[in-house]
Order: C-alpha cells, then structure tokens, then sequence
DNA sequence: GAGAATTTTGCAAACGATTGAAATCGGTCC
DNA sequence: GGACCGATTTCAATCGTTTGCAAAATTCTC
C-alpha cells in the first residue's frame, strides 16, 4: 500500500516523508540504486569516496539498519552460532546449571569478541528426538556448540557424520566421531581417588549419575585406582536438581557412613551439599571423612572448609570450543582437544 | 500412481537426485508446486489430506527442513528474542556474572516453553554508542529482554520512545518511560538496615557501587532507614569483578574495621568476599560484626556461618520479563512489574 | 579530441520461503 | 450441455539484501 502511494506522488517528497526502512528508500533518497547503496554500506571499494560518505551519513541521519535477515539469507551465511544445552540424564537439571551456565558466559565472550551472535536453545531430548537436526536444519545457525553431551552421545555422533561444524563440550571417548572439548574426566577420577587414599580413606564412594559419560568417566578413573590399591568403592547415584540432590545426599550418607571415609562428589555442587550434611553430623572434614569435588566453582574456595576439587578451566575451555568451531567452519578437520584436570588442595582432603 | 511413475522416469527428476535443501526441490520430487508444499508443511487446510500426508513424508524421508531464515523474512517475524547485558558501570564484570546468569537460565526457561529462540549479545556501552540501536534494527530478533540497566539507564529510556517490544531487568523508577521488572531495591535497603541495626549494629557501611542504580536504590533504601535511626552509614564502592572486588573488600575493611559493625554488602558476592575476609581476621559473626547479603544465590545458604540476605525471585522475575514482553508484542500497554524483596534470615545477622 | 583504460553506477537475478489471486478439475444442477 | 460450485493447485509477486555483469561516466594517452 505505502510503496503504491509513494509511486504515484511524487517520489522526492514521499522519499522525505516516510521512515527509510530499506535500502531501496535510502538509494531514492540518496538518488543512486540499491546497490550503490549496498556497496557503499559495505564499504565497498568500488564504490566512490565521495557518494560512499554521502550515502554512510544520510544512514545515519536516518538511522537505518540493514535488515540482517535479508543480508543473510542472500549470502547464506548467518554469522549465528547456535548453543544447544541438553538435558537428558536428569531432567530435572536446570539450564541454570552453574557450571553450564559459566561456560556458557564464557563462550558468549569468546563468541561476540569473534564478531558471531550466539542462539541458546534449551533441549529436551526424551520429549523430542530430532532436536539436533531441528537446529542444524533450521537454516538459522552456521554451526553449533553441544553443552554436555547427556545421554545423547550416540545421536551427537551420528549427527556429525553428516555435519561438521559441530563442537562438543564434554568426554571424550575412544573412537568417536565427533569433536568434543573437555577435561579428561578419567584421569581427573583417579587423582581424587590418589588424593583420597593419601589422606587416609579405608573406604570409598562416588556420588553422581554414571549415566552421564562424565560423571562416567569420573568413576571409571576413581575405581581403577581404588581397585589397584585394593580399597573399596561404590557407586551413589545423585540428582543434579538442587532439592532432589539434596535429599539424595542425605540419604546416601546416612547409609554409608561412618562406614565410608572418603567421598568422591561427581561435582562441586553435590560436593557443598554433602558439606552441609556432614555438619550436620558434626563430622570432622579432614579427619573423619574426606572429601573431595569436581569442577572448581567460584564457591569451592569459599565453603568452610575449603573444599578441595578438581579444576576444570571452564575458560580455557570456552575458548578452544569456540576456536575449534570457528575452524571447523572454515572447513579444517580438527581433533578432539582433552585438557587436563587439576587437583586443586584445600581442606576436605 | 500415474503421477508417481513419471517421477521416477522423467529423466529431469531423476537428475535432481541430489539432497532435498530447498521447498522446490522437495516440490519437483513430489510433482507439485512449491506453494503446495509450503502449505503442507504448515498444516495449512488448503491442501488435500492425501497430498499433505505424501508431502510431509517426503520430507521425513529426506529430512528436509524449511529454510527459516527465509520464511522469516518473508513473514516479516522472526520468532527470536534478543537479550542483551550491558556491562556499564563495571567493565570488568563479565557476562559469566552468577546472578545475570542465573536470570539468563531462568528466561531460557519461559522463552523455550513459549516457542521462541533466544539470542544472546554481550554488550559493552563504552565502545559502542548504539548497541541498543543495532541489536533492535538488526532485523533478527522480535523484541528485546535487557537484563540490567548498568549506566545506561538513560539510552534505554530514550530508546523505548520508539520501540515497543522492550523489557528491562533493573530498578524503578519514578516517571521511567520503559517497561522493567525488578526488585524493589530501595525497600530491600530498608530491610537490611533495620535487620543490622537491630541486631545491634551501632555504625553501617554499604559496600558497592552506587553508580549502578540498582545499587544506588539499595543504599538510598538503607540511609533513609540508618539517618532516621541516628546510625551513622558510609558509601564505599566495589568493584565485581572477582580479583578486583576482593581487594577492594579487603582495604575497605582495613579501614573500618573495628570502628564499623554493620555490614551491607550490595551482592552476595561481595557479601562472600566479605566473610572470608572476616574470617581472616578472626572476627565473630553476627557478635562483632553483622553482614547482609543482596539476592540469595545458592551458595548464600551453603557458607558458614550461612548468609543473612535479601532474596530477589529469580525465576518469577524472569517469568515477568518473558510475559510482559509478549505482551507488548501482542500490542498491549504493560506497566512495570516491582516485586517485593524478602529478607533471609540466616546466621550473619 | 578520439580511443583506450579505468572508475563508478545501474540492472536484474538470486537467496528460499509465503500467500493472495487466478486457474483447474470433477461434479452437480437445471 | 453449459453455468456454477467447492476443493485443490499453480502462478507470480514479495520479503530486503547482495553481487556478477553490463552500461555509463570519467580519466588517461598520444
């Protein structure tokens, strides 16, 4: 309607009259062609000085934009990075994970420092099964980072067969497809369970969800060395929603202690969890029972005691996700980047 | 059938055996138009059962999904909400900010359940005079979700004036043009104050940068109260960025200690520095000192002695930011929404 | 000043989907 | 047998940019 009526008044005043929307209102404006007005916004060379800084400053008096939808779709590229967070072995885990949500800050940064906007998508994968070529397919992202591979470890590989800008954050696994990005969950089990034993545990336990290929990983890595030092280990699966966990805590060690001396929390969140539960028993952390978490959160530093942790460099982290990403796209085969753990002493262990 | 067997054997056909990217290839394979296919894929009535249902298991079959970048623009709808944080007042608080995070989930949350996508942009004001301008004329997203005004207060009231699907995690206040949800700060202050003064502070520090409003609201909240009780209160500002903001705590309390014995920390993140500085010093919570928090992050009901502090609702906050934004998107006028804040009461005061 | 070389600009076809309007097709009615 | 009808389907224009190529304008050469 606005464009008929433009055309049949007259085209100069009905081009200062109307909000400039689209390039083509700013060429009329400006008196050149769209793509005049396209190149001179680009910065195209091959476009005039002069008409270039005519052009830039009539858009800026008007403050026109081009609509990054249309540019996009024309040169098929979205400049979109899309961030996946799945939550599969426990639904009742919150995309408000602190763990996943400090990655995720962190590969926000690294992302917009490279100049790509970032597109979250929380996922339900048992509620629905094509969510990653939904993504993919969309036509919205140009590649996508995988947050915690969850229990959907074969679909991400399979999907990677036919896609490659995909980066995953999590364990890496003999034979794998994909990419992946994380902390060698093995070996960071079998420091915990090194430290442990030094500290003097006669008896272990590993609270979390083996579901989880970390949380897998982790216990694999503390069982081969409690094995090898023939020191007993058991296996307490553990929510991750922060009431079930809790209740979860309880439970668990109200069943094994005093019996159990030394606890292997799956992450530092179960791990303060458990802290609080043995203040309640008014057991001594070191002496009585160790303990000893995963991740090296902010809080880990700041409990009392101090919990001693295994850290994961969520920022190294995020950026070789994002580095990886971005060469992927720029069609290199890139490997699997596994960083190493670190034991991080305090006072629990 | 007919129809089916001249698929197969038209030689034109066969040669687009190729993947099924686009609408029209999935149209040549099913022998109809590509307005029949979009139709079908979007349920629409106008096209028969029987050619709906050969079509979209077609497009199972091949896995084709529509290009949405394309159907956006067409639509002139692009099913995307964009949230910004602005990093202002701080420049080096980053985005991985728990409490801003926290938040970020929570809306992830609403948006996800409501059908849209969800982008995410860190911004930093100083060097980018219109981010707000950019991210709104982009052309991407519907609307937009700040979370946080920092010092930007001003820009984002201006902006409103023409923009409408815009809503604001941040303080109110009096005669603001935009749309925010938040806390009251102000009667949070009001809170605190008296809960340190009656658990016999007799001389009160703020600690944080009143140049964020939020923070200034809190302060503002806790002198009213202090002055009309005759308690002495000094303003001293913190940084938030981690290794900053512990040293500013730690030379802040250099110089109050012993003399101050009211502590209002304007985050629970500081509030922690605080603890552990105290702790340091060997000095008694809530007995020689009293500390109160701000936002009651997880890990303020897991220090010790466990954290007196002023609960914000993050999850209704973030269901208030997603309901009265698509409400203005639905055209409607909304007003602010103000929750109330809580006060905790913990052990440190 | 003609012709060549070089800048600048304009034209028009994409990108991949959506959608109003027009066309097609059986079938029905009189 | 022709008009008419409802149900389907096709056609073609559109969303707003970008970009290869041709055309025009300008500058350079001799």
């Amino acid at each position: 309607m606005a464009r008929r009526k433009k055309e049949v008044d007259d085209p100069a005043v009905a081009a200062v009259n109307g909000p400039v929307r689209t390039i083509t209102d700013l060429a009329r404006l400006a008196g050149v062609s769209p793509g005049t007005v396209s190149r001179a916004l680009a910065n195209n060379a091959l476009v005039n000085d002069a008409t270039r800084d005519r052009i830039q400053a009539l858009a800026r008096e008007h403050g026109f934009r081009p609509n990054e939808m249309a540019s996009r779709l024309r040169r098929q590229k979205t400049g979109v990075i899309g961030v996946a967070i799945p939550l599969g072995h426990d639904r009742l885990q919150q995309i408000s994970d602190t763990f996943f949500m400090t990655l995720l800050g962190h590969i926000a940064d690294e992302l917009t420092a490279k100049g790509y906007d970032l597109m979250l998508r929380r996922v339900i994968p048992d509620r629905d099964d094509d969510w990653l070529e939904r993504f993919i397919g969309s036509g919205m992202i140009d590649g996508v980072i995988v947050i915690g591979q969850s229990d959907q470890f074969d679909r991400i590989d399979e999907v990677s067969r036919n896609y490659r800008p995909i980066v995953v954050w999590g364990n890496h696994q003999e034979g794998q497809h994909h990419c992946v990005v994380g902390t060698d969950n093995r070996l960071g089990g079998k420091l915990v369970a090194e430290r442990l034993i030094a500290a003097g545990a006669n008896s272990l336990a590993f609270l979390g969800d083996t579901a989880a290929i970390e949380f897998g990983a982790r216990f694999a890595g503390a069982r081969e060395v409690a094995e090898r030092k023939g020191v007993p280990i058991r296996q307490l699966p553990t929510h991750l929603a922060q009431d079930r966990m809790a209740r979860d805590v309880a439970a668990h060690l109200q069943a094994i202690l005093p019996d159990c001396d030394g606890i292997f929390a799956a992450t530092d969140a179960i791990a303060v969890a458990c802290l609080q539960e043995l203040r309640k028993r008014s057991l001594n952390l070191p002496r009585q029972v160790r303990l000893v978490g995963f991740d090296d959160l902010p809080i880990a530093a700041q409990t009392s005691p101090r919990l001693t942790t295994v850290r994961q460099d969520i920022a190294a982290g995020a950026k070789g996700l994002v580095d990886l990403l971005l060469r992927r796209l720029a069609g290199e085969d890139t490997e699997s980047l596994v960083m190493p753990p670190h034991l991080i002493l305090r006072e629990t262990a």
